[in-house]
RNA sequence: GGGGGCGUAGCUCAAUUGGUUAGAGUACUGGACUGUCGAUCCAGUGGUUGCGGGUUCGAGUCCCGUCGCCCUCGCCA
């Protein structure tokens, strides 16, 4: 139908006849000549129509509206002397129309792709065939695309196979909560949408498949973020016969590759890595913005001296009082302004009170509450935070806990209106050494940390039945600008410790067997020790493409409520399917 | 489940302290215009101020409830 896409005409083509398709973009009528933007998503090409290719021809285009698709027929031109326009690729030609063909006459649009005020997304999402066809979300849709093919192509060169695992799956309550599909034939059975491909990449590790790569969908049902959708697409792998520092080297070539395809940067390798421990002293959270300094300052020592309580009571009673230096930010930030990150750390975050000094000009820290300190006490914390005139020290006093999650959400929030890192710098790094388990506030007991499959490291596997608290699991989470891009770990290939894991996190031998018995059997059949990753290819095409939501790189997202707002997913269902499925809804 | 923000014309937004007939840009319709490119110029259509209730002489504005979208805490092995 078309000899040419709205994007690739050039001088070189003058004189050639073409046929171009596609949407409407803009009209310029003059009455004696009409120009029309005709748009693809490869670009636009200007269309001219002229008199002198008749007065019918004209008059057709005078009807032409916004999103119209139109065949337009006609000769390459030149523009005429000073109306070459060159803000467009094809400015220096225009289509002469000999032909016009109106494919499909558009109804107005409630909004145009190309008009600069962007409508809100709600209305995006409910109109998405139109949003998609907004420059913007095309190049990120192609962006996703060719970084899943420099994947593909990466993992082919490196041996990987690519394998694709069931859809409709068990249950199984660990983690997050399942989306369930109802069994027609066996009623009141279900399946389980897989949370990921995990006991499906472990079998194959032990079938003998020892490379192996997939981009899984995955499916949570728990509420939404901007991060978080409830189907979501991860890069998947798994390797047989490595340790940790394998798989980090794999994703450490992938990420250089990456870097180099899309950033046009070369990165240096390895990947720096950090234990989780020096991530939560360091920056108070797992996944650590690099991109910027503001390490949390440890005065819990200094605190125990100073008459202030707050402090003091926290530093006896087990605390922690921690600290950060907005460096230069006393300015910034008035008594009101500092009182609404008060508020901030104290009603999100559990804090109890921020408290604050602000460095004066001869290093003197002044705030309400520095007559609660002597002036050594006060020198001392100046020295330890490093202070200078002008800066902003804000600190918390807390359980440990408590001060790592305010102090991490000050710091993310200051470095944003603090403006302290580039928009389009990117720095990737590693943490590692994550503890095995953590308290399970529901039960009490101990929950895995990553998953149940997970294995400790050598040195800490005798510890799991005396102190599980201090094991640490050979897991690793690769992290870009802040954000958890992908984790995984090397996984339990013993069932003997993969039954203690089980044990210590309370499940008993007959839930184990009855929900995992195919691992555990697998388990005394050969297998290899294993390990693997997942990156979240959302979050990674996010950070490449400088986004802030992954919807955005999402074709078909759904909202806040998981509702798709173009389809009106989910809907009632016919009762006929229901009593097919034996199923009934209470009203 | 909790906290916060937003909701006014198809779309993006405005509307002073609660005050007369809710405006602008754009889109749309009609007209003018033979080189524009965010075309321009003239005229016009278009409103249950998300919905329901309340306070008031009077509500887009204040109060209560509710719905929707977004951010966030919890949640997310």
């Amino acid at each position: 139908m078309r000899t040419h896409t709205c994007g690739e005409l050039r001088a070189e083509h003058e004189g050639q006849t073409v046929t171009v398709c596609g949407w409407v973009d803009t009209y310029r009528d003059h009455s004696g000549v009409l120009f029309v933007d005709l748009r693809d998503r490869y670009g636009k090409t200007q269309v001219v129509f002229a008199p002198e290719a008749g007065g019918e021809l004209l008059a057709a285009a005078k009807l032409l509206r916004g999103e119209d698709v139109v065949a337009v027929t006609g000769t390459v031109a030149g523009r005429p002397e000073g109306t070459v326009n060159p803000k467009l690729p094809t400015g220096a030609i225009e289509v002469r129309a000999g032909q016009l063909a109106v494919l499909n006459k558009s109804r107005t649009p409630p909004f145009h792709p190309t008009s600069k005020d962007l409508p809100g997304e709600d209305i995006r999402l409910k109109h998405r065939y139109l949003d998609l066809r907004r420059p913007a979300m095309q190049q990120t849709l192609l962006l996703r695309h060719r970084i899943v093919k420099v994947m593909r192509d990466y993992f082919d060169e490196l041996g990987f196979l690519d394998v694709e695992t069931p859809m409709l799956g068990r249950s199984t309550p660990e983690g997050a909560r399942d989306y369930l599909v109802p069994s027609r034939v066996q009623p009141g059975t279900f399946y389980a949408l897989p949370q990921s491909p995990q006991l499906y990449k472990q079998i194959l590790m032990i079938a003998g498949y020892d490379r192996y790569v997939q981009i899984a969908r995955c499916f949570r049902d728990e509420d939404l973020r901007a991060d978080r959708q409830p189907e979501f697409t991860q890069l998947d792998l798994e390797m047989s016969f490595v340790e940790a520092d394998d798989v980090m080297g794999v994703i450490d070539g992938l990420m250089a590759r990456l870097a180099k395809e899309f950033l046009g940067r070369e990165i240096a390798l390895p990947l720096p890595r950090m234990t989780y421990d020096e991530a939560m002293e360091r920056f108070g959270h797992d996944a650590p913005d690099l991109r910027f300094g503001m390490e949390i300052v440890d005065l819990t020592d200094l605190a125990r001296e100073a008459n202030f309580q707050v402090f003091r009571n926290a530093a006896e009673g087990g605390g922690r009082v921690r600290g950060i230096n907005a460096k230069g930010a006393a300015d910034r930030y008035s008594r009101k302004l500092i009182d609404e990150l008060t508020r901030f750390v104290c009603e999100d975050f559990g804090a109890r009170g921020l408290a604050w000094f602000k460095v004066g000009a001869e290093g003197k820290l002044a705030s309400p509450i520095a007559k609660n300190f002597s002036d050594d006490s006060l020198a001392r914390i100046a020295g330890r935070m490093e202070a200078e005139p002008g800066d902003l020290l804000l600190m918390v006093a807390d359980r440990f806990d408590v001060t790592c999650k305010a102090l991490h959400a000050l710091r993310k929030r200051l470095a944003a209106e603090l403006k302290l890192y580039e928009p389009g710098v990117m720095h990737f790094s590693w943490v590692v050494e994550f503890p095995m388990f953590e308290r399970d506030d529901e039960t009490g007991g101990w929950a895995a940390m990553h998953h149940p499959f997970t294995a400790p490291r050598p040195q800490d596997a005798e510890r799991l039945g005396t102190a599980p608290q201090q094991c640490r699991a050979q897991a690793y989470d690769l992290v870009i600008n802040g954000v958890e891009a992908g984790g995984g770990t090397i996984r339990i290939h013993d069932s003997t410790l993969q039954s203690q894991v089980f044990g210590l996190l309370g499940i008993d031998e007959t839930t184990a067997r009855d929900r995992f018995g195919f691992l555990l059997d697998a388990l005394q059949y050969g297998a290899p020790p294993h390990g693997g990753i997942a990156l979240g290819l959302d979050r990674v095409v996010t950070l490449f493409g400088g986004g802030e939501s992954i919807r955005d790189v999402i074709a078909f997202p759904k909202t806040q409520r998981a509702t798709d707002m173009m389809t009106g997913a989910p809907g009632p269902v016919d009762p006929r399917q229901l009593k097919e499925l034996g199923l009934s809804v209470p009203r």
